[in-house]
DNA sequence: CGGAATCCGGCCCGATACTG
DNA sequence: CAGTATCGGGCCGGATTCCG
């Protein structure tokens, strides 16, 4: 991934794909929802979570927020959402198998706060 | 890290400690411009960076967001800054021991970034 | 029930000007 | 050179209301 450069030109272009990719990421994973959506929708996969359910169980999170992140989750393939044939309707969420790469990174974030706390305390 | 939980209890106990860590992560690490300091810093870490050079290679920067970025970067030990006594003054800025733990974090988001844009293009 | 629409406060961030 | 002060726009996110 470090590149060998020529007077930093190739190293330069590398970095600002990287930049972009950084970018993307906080975009898409970022703010004060998305990624705690993404967690307890992986936590309670076996269950149905219907739009209220998440709502009751993501604690604070306002109906707009929660309508709001779960539009852009979906468009980015990390969850799907299945309207059931009830009387009245529900909707289902669920973490899609795309959606479990976003594990990972959080395990990364969660564990680099985890150290921190404990680095910032001494 | 996924406990074994009787109700429930012990489960959602570290998981708001998780999500503590995920908000400390994001907040510390998060925002247009910390990432990118702490790369540069990191690629330039033989030279000597002075507020000015950043300010100069780290494209679009203000004075302010950068001033303000490098406190916070400090107050959280990632960087160090050193008053140099040269005339007219310069300060220098270099990434510590400890900063150099965020960037496997930076490049899990590099690498979920990169994949998500091949992902999303198909 | 699952949203969309509206209003609004706060803060993130940029531009500009100024100081030691 | 290394910052601060001030102003202001925009967007994140909360409260409330309304709709199918």
């Amino acid at each position: 991934m470090d590149t060998i450069n020529i007077n930093g030109i190739i190293q330069e272009a590398s970095c600002d794909q990287e930049l972009a990719a950084i970018k993307d990421s906080l975009e898409i994973l970022g703010g004060k929802w998305k990624l705690r959506i993404m967690r307890h929708l992986n936590n309670r996969h076996a269950e149905k979570n219907t739009f209220k359910k998440l709502q009751r169980e993501i604690e604070g999170i306002s109906a707009k927020m929660l309508s709001k992140e779960l539009q852009d989750l979906e468009m980015n393939l990390l969850i799907s959402r299945t309207v059931m044939d009830t009387r009245p309707i529900t909707v289902n969420y669920a973490i899609t198998e795309y959606g479990l790469s976003v594990l990972p990174v959080t395990e990364t974030l969660v564990q680099w706060g985890l150290n921190h706390r404990q680095k910032i305390k001494a």
